[in-house]
RNA sequence: UGGGGUGUAGCCAAGUGGUAAGGCAGCGGACUUUGACUCCGCCAUGCGUUGGUUCGAAUCCAGCCACCCCAG
């Protein structure tokens, strides 16, 4: 239970529904500055979640897992920023964290399930997890997708298929407090609103000035480090030219941010890495058709996919397609966009 | 200090007497558990400067200033 409306009202349904819930509220990064109100996990999200657990009759425990965030979302955070990459922290959160920390804690309680908040539909069945986009517009499937058929076969999602504004309309019939909360936006351990201040403590490196070059290698002017920076990105760039230029490429070797036009974001596929599948039987055949998700939110697009003899995934896209970003994840979908197939990290355009 | 040209927002740029287009950048907002993309809105009481002509001047005239080019 984060302290939000959706977790609040994920738990509420369960212990409606006759579950045994115990609502568990995970401690993650040491609070430095007081609370504000877009942040998911601040110091009065531990108190809206406890009024929450109450309101429910259920337990409330609030624990520690400062160090597993750390490790395992944080410190990836940081990595992949001065590499070059554009990281997922939600993403690992959710595979490293609440689908492993807390699931082994749920272990230790005796716990068949782990339930969040998450808006996806997934359905367990006699040949393991089905996950499903949720047709409702908040859809969050993306996020999960590189889950394991492990860790999806002891999740719940009780919210997975409601509109916000059904979710809403529960937390008011259950009487939590969090009914009218905004929502959160941010990245979770970012709290003062800017993530790149977080980043430049982790990782200084990502806030060093570069140069900014076309791929002819002109250089047209400077960035403030490339932290501030994720390919297909248009803002911060130098102007004065006759359209808008993205970022074509971060190198994080010499510093150096690629920006191009439009036409030249444009790539014929990738390859990607830590590949999971949730459905590996639709991958035995040379090529799977399949819609792929390269970014949170975005339009999924047709692409065909292969997995090499390395275990790499790699896509080839029907039509050129924008904004391939190293370290986010690509979600790979039935050719209908409902069912999730399986996701992999990008590791490069190709 | 002979000739020619150009000076409009941070950058590019339209406009040739009738009351400052547009693009890029920037700013604000919407969207969004990635400050991406996208979308919406804002952004020159003023057109190098000083005078003049005119009912009216970025537009015409003159001086000055700056920069560029060619000749020296």
């Amino acid at each position: 239970m984060s302290g939000g409306v959706d977790s609040a009202v994920a738990a509420g349904l369960l212990a409606e529904a006759g579950y045994d819930v115990v609502g568990v509220t995970m401690k993650m990064y040491a609070p430095t500055r007081p609370a504000h109100a877009k942040s998911c996990c601040g110091a009065d999200d531990f108190d809206d979640a406890r009024r929450s657990a109450a309101v429910l009759g259920i337990p409330h425990y609030v624990l520690d897992f400062e160090e597993t965030f750390r490790r395992g979302v944080i410190e990836r955070f940081a990595r992949d920023y001065a590499s070059g990459r554009t990281p997922n922290p939600c993403v690992s959160c959710n595979n490293h964290v609440k689908l492993g920390t807390l699931r082994a804690y749920a272990d230790r309680l005796g716990a068949r399930y782990v339930a969040t908040g998450h808006y996806a539909r997934l359905e367990h069945r006699d040949d393991g997890p089905h996950l499903y986009r949720s047709t409702s517009p908040k859809d969050q499937a993306y996020a999960l997708a590189q889950l394991t058929r492990d860790q999806l076969a002891r999740l719940l999602l009780p919210v997975g298929t409601l509109t916000k504004d059904e979710t809403r309309a529960h937390a008011v019939r259950l009487g939590l407090p969090v009914a009218e909360k905004t929502e959160s936006q941010d990245i979770c351990f970012v709290e003062g609103g800017d993530y790149r201040e977080v980043l430049a403590a982790l990782a200084p490196e990502t806030a060093r000035p570069g140069a900014v070059v076309t791929a002819t290698g002109e250089a047209v002017g400077t960035h403030a480090g490339i932290g501030g920076y994720t390919v297909g990105q248009r803002r911060g760039l130098p102007g004065g030219e006759e359209g808008p230029r993205y970022v074509t490429r971060i190198d994080a070797a010499t510093n150096t941010i690629v920006i191009g036009r439009e036409d030249e974001l444009a790539v014929d596929g990738l390859i990607a890495d830590e590949v999971s599948l949730l459905r590996p039987e639709r991958f035995t055949a040379r090529e799977t058709a399949v819609l792929a998700m390269t970014r949170y939110r975005a339009r999924p697009v047709a692409a065909h996919a292969s997995i090499d003899e390395g275990g790499a995934l790699r896509l080839r896209f029907t039509e050129p397609h924008r904004g391939v970003t190293p370290g986010q994840l690509v979600a790979l979908l039935a050719p209908d966009g409902a069912e999730v197939y399986g996701a992999a990290t990008i590791r490069a355009a190709a």
